[in-house]
DNA sequence: GCTATATGGTGCGATATCGAACTTTACCGG
DNA sequence: CCGGTAAAGTTCGATATCGCACCATATAGC
């Protein structure tokens, strides 16, 4: 009996990047000026589990460091797609809001993707697409719960 | 019979952010300061495809605008890590080549990855993982076949 | 050959990322 | 209450990313 191939890890992990790479370059694409992928991520993350998250909430979703998540929701507010107010019930933190603009930026730039994605769509087996979904989440989870394991990053 | 759903490639996208994100994070704490995950990507891209490439056919691999790419060897010539030197068969062109601490840096990150990789090797089911692997290739090659779906990045 | 155009690479400016340090507020033990 | 520590967020400086413009060389059409 063998040991686990710590390699498929690696590989996988370079195959990763460059899909990340290659899917981050479709996507923006497709959005306005001065937005990029990580403002796109806030706006969807915001919608799709409801806004009144806090920023460190978000960066923790993301795993970026906190400084990033200012940076990117104040890119956001500039451009008044979100609003940040104080967190009543704790005043060192605030709650992100989406505003009404935040909202249909979000569905216009679902909507421009949507002929890409038909494309790939038409052409790439979805089967095979379906079938590996549920362990890339699986893998996500298990990255996520073990990300301790290297010294943390200043998302806490 | 239902149309394909082009939402799948959507939230596939949105877990191989996160992977990427996550698996980036581990790669950079086991790196030396001063080197990040595109400096290792080059080296690791030499040592396995033979150095000797071109800048601009490694700003194509990695699909990077060729300005990151010059950007990047620029670090790791800094730390003679790599030599660039002219191409004689093309005036407008360089090659790169690795030097021996370039090899050895390599070397260095990759066994320092090693206790990492064998600690999530063990804990993941690792069948799942290679059973994924093709898929992943295939739909990384395929995005890359496509990839003037959208307006072409200065990588040309 | 000569001109027009394409290609490889770099410089530069704008923005993004991220770690360190700091401020403010919360929480905890006494 | 009060001091000590922790947590949320921002500021700041260093480096990274990337589009645009440019230079040098190559290639194609004539």
């Amino acid at each position: 009996m063998s040991k686990p191939d710590p390699t498929v890890f690696f590989e996988i992990f370079n195959e990763v990047a460059i899909i990340e790479q290659l899917s981050r370059t479709i996507l923006e694409a497709r959005m306005p000026d001065g937005l990029i992928a990580p403002h796109f991520a806030v706006l969807n993350h915001l919608t799709r589990l409801g806004d009144g998250r806090t920023p460190i909430e978000m960066a923790r979703a993301f795993q970026v460091p906190k400084t990033s998540m200012t940076h990117t929701l104040k890119g956001l507010e500039l451009h008044n797609l979100i609003d940040m107010r104080p967190n009543p019930e704790d005043g060192r933190s605030k709650r992100v809001w989406l505003t009404d603009k935040g909202r249909q930026q979000r569905a216009v730039i679902i909507a421009a993707l949507g002929p890409d994605l038909a494309f790939l769509a038409e052409r790439f087996d979805m089967k095979r697409l379906k079938g590996i979904k549920p362990v890339l989440t699986e893998l996500r989870i298990f990255l996520d719960e073990n990300r301790d394991m290297v010294r943390a990053a200043q998302t806490t």
